[in-house]
Formats: C-alpha cells, structure tokens, sequence
DNA sequence: TTGTAGGCGTTATCAT
DNA sequence: ATGATAACGCCTACAA
C-alpha cells in the first residue's frame, strides 16, 4: 500500500505506450504531438496519480517558477498586505513564492537571501535599500532579477516600486504646520537599518526646519513597531517633555498606541492634541476619530513587485523605477492647535 | 563583468585541487577530509562566490530543505503570527518556507498543495480539518508528512497541533450566562470551510441549548474577517433583530468591529451589551475597555509545528495530536446582565 | 583520505 | 509525430 515510489515520467510514458520524450512533451502542451497521444498521456498521468518532479524540472530548465521575498515579518499589516498580493499574483502566473523573514538583521537578511538563491529562485523581492553591504553584490553575481520595494533608489539603478517617505513625511507636517501646531513630538519607526523609518523622521525634521521650528531631541521618541510601543512612547513624552500640541506616528500602529494612550488618559484628540500616523492599515480608518495619515499602497506594491518580476522573467522591459502614490489622508485625529 | 556562468561545484573541485567529491564532502563538513583540505575548499568557495545548486542537491539527495505551508491570506493577523513564528522555527534549522495562500477556496488550497509538492517541499502544514476531497489523498500518495494546524482531527489520525473550538466557544457562552445574559447574538465568521468558524458557532448554539436557550436564527450573522464587517454585521443585528445583551464574535476583529460600532453609537459596553471575541489578537488587549476574548496561540501553533515536522524529517516520533490551551481572557468588555 | 562513476527525473537536441 | 540520448549539478556508494 505504501511501498511503490511515485510515479516517474517514465513510468508514464511506458503505460501510455510512448518514448519519455512524447510523454514529456505531451504534458508541456507541444503542438508536435498528436492530440490524441497527448490526450492518453494525460490520462495514464491522472491514473498514476504522476507529480512532475521540480527539482529535476528546474535542473533541466534551469527555472524553478518560484520567486523569493526577504521580508520584514509578515505581522506588521503591511507586509502582510504586500505578501499576501505578491503570493496571489505570482500564483496566477504559475509562481510559488519561496518567504524569508527577519527581524530587521542584515546578517539574517544577507543569510535568508543566500538561501533564497541556493533554492534556485528565479527573481527576488526586497525591501527598502538598507542592507548589509555584501547583500548587492551577491545579487550582482547571481545575476537574478529582483524588486526593492517600498523605497525608491536614490542612484537609481536598483528596479524599485515603493514612494518617498521624506516627501510623504513632509506632507504630513506641512498639514499640522499649517493647522498651526508649532509644538511637535515625533514618534518614530526604530531606524537602524529602516531607511523608511528613517527617511520619515528625516522628512519630518526638514519640514519643521523650513519653517524655524527646531524638534528637541526631547520630543523624539523611537520605538519598535507596535501599538502598545505607541502607549508606552505617548507616556514618555508626556512626562519627560510635555507641551506638545501635534504628534507625529512613524507608523499607523505607533500612532494609533499614542491615540489609545490618550483616550485612556482623557485626553481630547484632536482638541487638546492632534495625531498623525503613516501607512493607513485597515485600523486607521475604523477608530472614531480615524486616523489621520499617509496611505502606503501595500497591497499595491506587492502586485506591482510581482508584475515587474513576472514581466522581466517573460522578457519584456519594464521602467527601472515606479513611484506609488502616497496622499494624506486627513481624517478626525488633527485639528488646529488649541487655542 | 557579467558573462561567465555561476561556478559550480567542479570549478571549485578544479581550483582546489581536488576532486569533485572531496569538493562535495568539504563542503557538507565531513569528518573524512582532511581539515586543511576542508579550509582550502571553503577558501575557494569564498574566493569564487560558489552556491551550491539546490535543484541539483535535491535531486541528488530528495531533500530540499524546503517546508510548504498552505495558508489562509496572511492579512489575517492569526496566520501572520503563526506564519513568522514558523518560517523562524524552520530557518533555524536551515529550511525554508514555501508559502501558498488562498481565499478559502478548497479548489485553489488542493491546487496550491499541488504546486507545493510538486516543487519538492518535504513537509507540509495545513491549516484545519476542511478541504477538497482530493486533499488527503494527495498528501497519502505523495508520503509527505504533513501537519494539521488550529483544528484537532476528530478522527485521530491525522497529525495535528490545535485546539477544540468548539469547546472554548462554549467557555464563551457559559462565562456570558454566569453574568446573567440570556438573550444572545453571534456574529460569526464565514462558516463554508471553515471549521474552526463552524466549530465555533456550534458549540455557543451548544452552550446555549443546554441551558434551554434557543438562538434565533435573525440573531445570528456570518460575515466575512475584519473591524468593518464587525462594525456592519452589529448594525444590522440592531437594526433586525434587537434586544439582545451580549454579543458573541466569531472571531476578535468582528468582535472588535461590534465594540466599535457600540462607541460610535453611544452604546455603553459592558453597561448595556456585553462583546466577547475569539483569538486574542494584539489589539484586544490595547482597546479600554479590553476585550473578553478566547486565547488562541497563533504563534505557539505555528512554532509547535515548525517543530514538530522538522523532528519527524528527523526521524523522530511526535505525539500525533497535540492540543493546545485556549484559556478565556475576561477584560472589560463582558459583564452583568443590564438590570 | 581521496578519486571514479553512476544515478537523481526532466528537458531539449538531434535524428528518423 | 516520435524516439534516443546527452545534458543539468550534485551526492554517494564503491574503489583505491
């Protein structure tokens, strides 16, 4: 009963009469093989119950149809998003997606890709352009394709699809500036190795400065991804360098634990205090007041990564760069500063 | 710059001096080379920017070191949990995950399972006891070992790492019925191949029928995953069928959509409904009041069975069903029956 | 301790 | 339209 190994293709080929070339051929779809022949072939392979071997396909074809990802953990929403529209688009196309994760390591990341590539993808999808500085070059000698996502290459010879977060952080604060908060704290994303984290806290400094306003080292608080980190954060500020009238979230989950962290608090948002996030997850927009914040087209991004992928693996050409639209959404949680 | 091929083993073998098989055994570490051979091959491994192939190795070896999970959308923070904690547990251990998701379609779970054997993974985790009928009998051809996740299987003879729902849904019930409640609402989550949500449903029909309560069937909605289907699903529930004093979710997002339904609408919660949910994602915690919800082990679930099918790849025995706990969390959102 | 050679299951290039 | 057969890159008895 359990004894006999799969099927081969030569198992095939013998039952269905024919040379292990025909059969393989039969089940590519080849054109040079009579329909009726290949209409046997794929019978005996349903009766065998054949599985063609990959391994050995991708030996031989020297494709594997899988692409990797080197992703962030798949619990922050947004790559949750992205992974799950990369999976998706991918599968339409005969793709598998081969997923590593890590903890915002460069080593790991460096180590996860290497094992991506022994794995014989046949492209890759990053994220942002922090990395470990062996990382370009092993994907220069591998010569794969492969997506930054997330973030757009300053040099420009990188293919990306991902937005600025300088920019888009700037429009966040141009907002609050112009509701007339001159008082800023600034949650930020942990910015070791996140240019994204990074760019935003930059963008939102730049902004502040074009307007003489100076953020003091007081008012900026890092911290882990998480909703509670943003609690935890709002407290902070609150008690070691109060008098802030805006606060600007690196993160929809860190701004949304500061919003939490105030309405514990009884304080009046936007009234007493305004609260701005970044990315727009699905949460931002269902708390009363919703959330004030920059939409990041996750989803997007990832079918977009994946599109590109597919496109260059079929041959054909694609921009080098695609910039991803990132509005403010203004919704209930920044008002103008109190009087 | 770019047009000679990626070294091969031989390349390496050449350079060194050695034979291709000493090349081999070098590079798996074994005892049997000379050590300052061993350093030499790792030297030129290094020098020449050498990865091994690992369609050839698994051809070779029908090992690929590589663990397929078919999973429900990673938006789903549960299964993001589960999905980090086992591409963790499994790169650990020097495998990777090969991830395939789908809608919840049983259709696309078989043919995703399909794709996943088919690119030679050498073990598999599922999520739950509902599929196609072509589902098993795949995995028995294949001979691959496999884990059954979240679900328990009745039957015994499947491996699995999970938990009754049914019997924490009834915890639920009875914690809701101890604070008075008798009149019920479920929002339940889309019970079509889903037996975690069917189970779920079924046992706070259960809970309740054994204390001679009937739940009517305009009481009872099934909704899609998520804040806003919580949200709309409450709505119509008041809207059809009102009179009601506790509410049970299906699942925390809709149980959390309902909560803030009830803020939006000035319905004081626990004063005048009481809401439990069922998982105990992050943010259950966050809300105030905290949501009574059920303590599902996303993470645990996934790690558990990272390892457990890592030690049978080992040639290890594993119990074959392991459950996990699920204690009820009682927070705010649950309390006395309204006078 | 190292080398030789056969095999892993396909695909693809020749013939026929 | 179909058949032989040589790759594909690595591992692993078996030999030395």
């Amino acid at each position: 009963m359990t004894g006999r190994q799969n099927p081969k293709l030569s198992d095939v080929a013998r039952a269905a009469g024919v040379s292990l070339a025909t059969a393989s051929r039969a089940l590519a779809g080849s054109e040079l093989v009579r329909p009726e022949t290949r209409a046997r072939v794929r019978e005996i392979v349903d009766m065998l119950g054949y599985l063609p071997h990959g391994a050995a396909r991708a030996l031989a074809t020297r494709r594997s149809r899988t692409v990797g990802a080197v992703f962030p953990p798949v619990d922050n929403p947004i790559f949750a998003k992205a992974t799950r529209a990369l999976a998706h688009e991918l599968s339409q196309a005969g793709y598998t997606l081969l997923l590593a994760s890590h903890d915002y390591d460069p080593q790991a990341e460096l180590a996860a890709t290497r094992a991506l590539i022994e794995r014989g993808v046949d492209g890759l999808v990053l994220v942002g352009m922090n990395h470990h500085a062996d990382l370009f070059s092993l994907l220069g000698r591998s010569a794969l394709p492969y997506e930054i996502t997330w973030s757009l290459d300053p040099g420009g010879s990188h293919h990306c699809v991902g937005l600025s977060h300088r920019l888009a952080s700037i429009r966040v604060v141009q907002h609050l500036l112009d509701l007339g908060h001159r008082e800023f704290a600034v949650i930020a994303g942990e910015t070791a190795y996140n240019d994204r984290a990074l760019d935003r806290l930059v963008g939102a400094r730049e902004a502040l400065v074009s307007r003489g306003i100076e953020l003091a080292a007081a008012r900026v608080v890092e911290a882990p991804f998480g909703i509670a980190q943003g609690k935890a954060a709002l407290s902070h500020l609150l008690a070691t360098a109060p008098g802030f009238t805006a606060v600007v979230g690196g993160n929809d989950p860190l701004a949304i634990g500061a919003l939490l962290e105030c309405r514990a608090r009884g304080i009046d948002v936007p009234g007493r205090l305004s609260i701005a996030g970044f990315d727009d997850v699905d949460l931002a927009a269902e708390l009363t007041p919703g959330l004030t914040t920059v939409r990041v087209p996750s989803a997007e991004i990832g079918s977009r990564a994946g599109q590109r992928l597919l496109a260059r693996l079929a041959g054909k050409r694609v921009r080098r760069s695609e910039e991803m639209p990132a509005p403010l959404v203004v919704r209930g949680t920044t008002g103008p500063v109190p009087a």
